[in-house]
DNA sequence: TTGAAAGCGCTAACAT
DNA sequence: ATGTTAGCGCTTTCAA
């Protein structure tokens, strides 16, 4: 008898002998073409199941010049990759749009820089050992940004610049988003609105901020030197919010809810209160923004709708960009609705 | 003139002509074999960077049998992936594992259950996509991995049972850890000490459990009914402490720090203080355990080594298991050392 | 409806 | 030291 476990070396060739077929009539059972008799169908299958055969990925690939795999890069270390709440929904995305299309996803985890997984991966997804990449634009991933490009990989970037038209891009509305937060501020009577964000390299982070800017000229406002860039972590907003509440803002405008969470702190030192003191409104919409108190009314990005779309657009026959939209959730953080 | 971005689809035959010699030449240089001469070499390595050319990793896996990627297999929902620092810590080991074995690891992040990726996931890996996986034991991987040795798959288990020969395992000692730690707290005078766990199904928990009672044993203790098992999170450490807490134990063995973590809370619910009230040890020496109050003590285990060694044992070619050491790490949750 | 044959791009004998 | 040749296991014309 022959049971599972045989699968490992068996061929193509081999299973149609023990069905009686050739090797094609067993492709095109594997492949759900039609035209094979159902009995002979069903012979084959029968064969495939009690060997356990599956056909080699290698050989499929090589011939049919896909791999049904496809790679989320991302280039950034470990740790801030597994703490990030927002790429644990990106990737829950992902897989939801892989298996609407029949692929599968690995994450090649890349810290940036020299010696990593970084430069060897280069090469491999640089081939065709996967079929397209998503890849999530990081102040340092333009160098292999560019060399997917330069090797005519299929990949979508996500928050990738608007001016690029080489790639396809994926993103979400950042501008428009920061415009409506702080107009939001505005509408509860704040004139002295400050900004917190990253610094230029971050490409959100420059649109976040043209949007703040946006809704001060729309409302008449001005930023009147109340911004302050930094790392878009706790520590950074803290920092950033610290050093802006000397000169005393009536409400802040973080550009991530992790820089929010990071002014909240510094608010909290100065013993200051939100929303009676100052005002806060973040950016993002994760799930620790509903456990800060009060809690944090921000711009919520549809980061899981994000992964599932990528998958989309890299699937799609006429790869255009997208950008989709953000809503703004209230909390309690700019006093009552 | 030919630049980069030819190389999308370019082949070893196409480069020897280029350099002038045959594609066995190119092949040997790609693949750094010596019989080459240092004059055709280079001219060959020039064709090679001036094209951008990269082998087709479809056409050598299929000869060679090898694809250099190796997968790690996280049967886990992807917000648990993500939220858990142990994973972190295991993917930056596998990462230095990989860098030292010349490999590159992806990440097949497959949530347990029919209609998600775990499902597509088995026969791709089952095959030579992979060279090899790494799989950690949790409660849903038996399948899995049954699937993997049905298939003669490449394969470490991280903290597999210790009684299944079948499959080339790592772990840490989580017996004697166990022992270690509770013994610590009878040093200390601790009479009456609780343990709390997660349930049988994962394995480290039953093998915390029999070190706890190990301890027990030779220090001439009883577990007298105090042991509660719960879910492995916070929560999980909060109810099981909390129902221990009305037996008033002197000493409460959490099986994990996230479970200590939930003793901290529900101790300090009850208005009791740790170490003069009750002392607290855990087992893990997560990050985490160092910003508590007072400073988690725990048993460390060497997750980022386990990770390298894990990738060590799938390259090596005579796959052992390993059991790697753990340390006690006093902080000042047992009272002054 | 099925089979035979060619070939995907590479590695590894085997010649030379 | 280098070239020639034969596959790796599959998909896909092309015939029958």
């Amino acid at each position: 008898m022959s049971g599972p476990g045989d699968g490992a070396h068996l061929t193509l060739e081999q299973i149609g002998q023990r069905a009686g077929v050739s090797r094609s009539t067993v492709s095109r059972v594997l492949n759900g073409q039609r035209d094979v008799r159902p009995e002979v169908r069903a012979r084959v299958e029968a064969v495939i199941a009690e060997t356990g055969y599956h056909p080699n990925p290698a050989a499929r690939a090589l011939v049919s010049r896909r791999s049904g795999l496809i790679g989320l890069v991302m280039l950034t270390e470990v740790d801030e990759l597994f703490g990030d709440p927002y790429y644990s929904a990106l990737v829950n995305g992902i897989q939801q749009g892989c298996s609407e299309h029949d692929l599968i996803s690995a994450i090649f985890p890349a810290a940036p820089g020299p010696g990593s997984q970084s430069e060897a991966l280069t090469p491999q997804i640089g081939q065709r050992f996967v079929d397209g990449v998503i890849i999530t634009a990081v102040p340092q991933s333009g160098p292999m940004i560019e060399a997917l490009i330069a090797r005519g990989k299929r990949m979508v970037v996500i928050g990738h610049p608007a001016d690029d038209a080489r790639v396809t891009r994926i993103d979400v509305e950042n501008r428009p988003g920061s415009a409506q937060a702080v107009e939001h501020l505005a509408g509860h009577g704040k004139r002295r609105i400050a900004y917190v964000g990253p610094p230029a390299e971050y490409p959100f982070g420059v649109d976040r901020h043209a949007g703040y800017l946006d809704a001060l000229t729309a409302t008449g406002l001005s930023d009147d030197g109340l911004v302050q860039f930094d790392d878009p972590s706790v520590e950074g907003g803290y920092r950033a919010a610290a050093s802006l509440l000397d000169h005393e803002p009536e409400a802040i405008f973080a550009a991530t809810d992790t820089m929010a969470e990071g002014a909240y702190r510094a608010i909290a030192e100065r013993g200051l209160r939100i929303p009676d003191d100052i005002a806060v409104v973040g950016f993002d919409g994760l799930p620790r923004g509903a456990v800060l108190d009060p809690v944090l009314t921000t711009v919520v990005q549809p980061v899981v709708e994000v992964g599932r779309r990528a998958v989309g657009l890299l699937a799609s026959d006429q790869p255009d960009s997208l950008v989709l939209p953000v809503t703004l959730r209230l909390g309690g953080s700019c006093g009552p609705h």
